[in-house]
DNA sequence: CTGTTAGCGCCTTCAT
DNA sequence: ATGAAGGCGCTAACAG
């Protein structure tokens, strides 16, 4: 009835004994680190790998005793899906003591490529890991690659570099997710015909652009018969994304859905609500807070397409910490998916 | 710019020191020991409270030496969700017994309440905690809360029995689930009418009894115009499933969507393909499987509403472990969402 | 190139 | 009721 027990709990010691070294040569095998003859090395990891031996991770922290300091580069501004991020990390700060791990936030203009890459530079040396949340650009992906030489780990945050050598993505497939918003804009609108609005922060953002191509993507090759207005740019800002959608609304009285790629779920809210077209129109935005929630409970938006904050707060820390230890990462579990939220599956 | 730099790292010294009492009293107080004065008891949680200090779990791990046995209670028999759960069991075999962590399977008949209970009593005393796939029945219940007074850690998987002492449910809402499915019914079908027809294992399942609660309740508080079919019951085989449809779809020319609640999902595909109306019929099942995956893909299959198998396995086992060392659990982590997956999100 | 040894912070007898 | 001391398995000096 009971099977797949867990290997008895071998130690270095047994090891060195089977392998007929000491202690420390294991160690050193273990760690592949320098002053093994050659020979000797094959030899203990052939009794490593023999015995499927796994060293006891707790041992190793205690041991190692110096405390492991990460840092998150976030962006300095009141972005509630940021703050989000921030208060999750913040909640862990417990789980985070009591393994020695220390979180530090820094924030910093992330939307200037020179700040930012100052940033980045000033932090090499100091810490084990850095979680960024990135930008696109050059001199960005050179202070990445400069850290990662240094030795210090990288992860990037919600947004990716992935032309730099950063060790791990912390985020979802943005073009993914805007294929997702296309299918469901054409899926829920249903036999009607009409026009499809879309705005955006701005098409330089990365993240916008690569959702604003999925969206595209599927309008295209599936919904052609549906009519899709020129893009808008509302630069994440309320106001000017209410106003921008006022406008459009009064010009085009047969608008059927309306997809936020961005922030400015607010602004553009009220715009519907205020026509008085809010339940007709279906409406779909980006991530999950305070207001979208209550929006889709009101029924004035139909779904928001989100990624987990508190799942990519913990999935950073848990990579860096992995990387540090030399690890491996269980894919799947730090895999951030794209979740589609209705209603009834508000969690 | 930079700020919440973790606690520096006190030490169970440190505190005995500041406490004026020996290590051993510490540790008797941190662990709510008998034999210690209770103001001596009040003087040393004061020092630790003030200073908030977290005793370091590797040190902890190390000390007690102990391998901790878990034991997961599942279905035999190749059901292939649960199938995954075990899967994702064994990819984390090296982070576990890293941990000098062991997982073992106990296959049983979870659907004959005498038998489960019986599986649950004899893992009496010999595991630290235990996961059951569990079926909400009085015997059930009674084994339940044996195995946590002879101080098992005990969590309910995927089927909860929430009248029982246990310790926590690693699963989803399943009347949130079927509501769900309600709505996306509601919303998918746009403005046709018509019938709408729905087929589950067995209403005598406490999951599928759920789901069908909130199915109906969302049909009819904001979907009354759609037509509900009376319930199949295919017992979540693919064959009879597959007849129950066919012979439905036979009879009502007019069926327009599709919700299956449970199991046989395959059966019903094939009811719904060989008549071929398999893309006009909006069509809603549970759970990511290679088959799911390949009905959605194809458009046979519009929505798989899912929990998602890897996290629970996880989320058990970290569960587990936490009550095991007293520590807290981190809720919004634990917390199982109903994952919405469509083509596009697939992960 | 290889081995010896002193801790890391906590838990657990065993004394007192 | 409290304290002293050895050790858990590994790492990192320091010797050879």
């Amino acid at each position: 009835m009971a099977e797949e027990t867990v290997s008895a709990a071998l130690t270095l010691k047994d090891i060195a004994r089977e392998a007929g070294v000491s202690l420390a040569t294991v160690d050193r095998v273990l760690h592949n680190r320098p002053g093994v003859r050659s020979d000797t090395v094959r030899r203990v990891q052939e009794t490593i790998a023999r015995n499927a031996f796994q060293p006891h991770v707790a041992a190793a922290e205690l041991a190692r005793g110096r405390v492991r300091r990460f840092a998150f580069v976030m962006p300095s501004g009141a972005n509630p899906f940021m703050q989000q991020i921030e208060a999750y990390l913040g909640e862990m700060s417990g789980w985070l003591s009591a393994r020695r791990l220390s979180v530090e936030m820094v924030n910093t203009d992330v939307f200037d490529p020179s700040v930012l890459a100052a940033t980045l530079e000033t932090l090499s040396g100091d810490y084990d890991g850095v979680a960024v949340v990135a930008l696109d650009h050059p001199g960005v992906r050179a202070a990445i690659n400069d850290l990662v030489d240094a030795g210090t780990k990288v992860v990037t945050l919600v947004s990716d570099v992935p032309s730099s050598r950063r060790h791990h993505y912390v985020g979802i497939d943005n073009i993914a997710a805007g294929r997702t918003a296309g299918a469901l804009v054409g899926r829920l609108v249903g036999q009607k015909s009409g026009k499809i609005a879309i705005i955006a922060g701005s098409r330089g953002l990365r993240d916008h652009a690569e959702r604003i191509f999925g969206f595209n993507q599927v309008m295209a090759s599936e919904f052609s018969h549906l009519d899709l207005l020129p893009l808008l740019e509302g630069r994440d800002e309320d106001d000017r994304s209410e106003q921008l959608i006022s406008r459009l609304l009064g010009k085009h009285p047969d608008i059927i859905a309306l997809y936020n790629v961005g922030a400015g779920t607010q602004g553009v809210a009220k715009a519907l609500t205020e026509t008085g077209r809010g339940k007709q129109i279906v409406f779909i935005a980006h991530d999950l807070t305070a207001m979208t929630r209550k929006l889709l409970l009101q029924g004035t938006l139909d779904v928001a397409i989100s990624q987990n904050p508190g799942h990519e707060a913990r999935s950073a820390v848990r990579v860096l910490l992995s990387l540090a230890r030399n690890e491996p990462i269980l894919s799947e579990q730090e895999n951030i998916r794209i979740d589609i939220l209705m209603r009834d599956n508000l969690p």
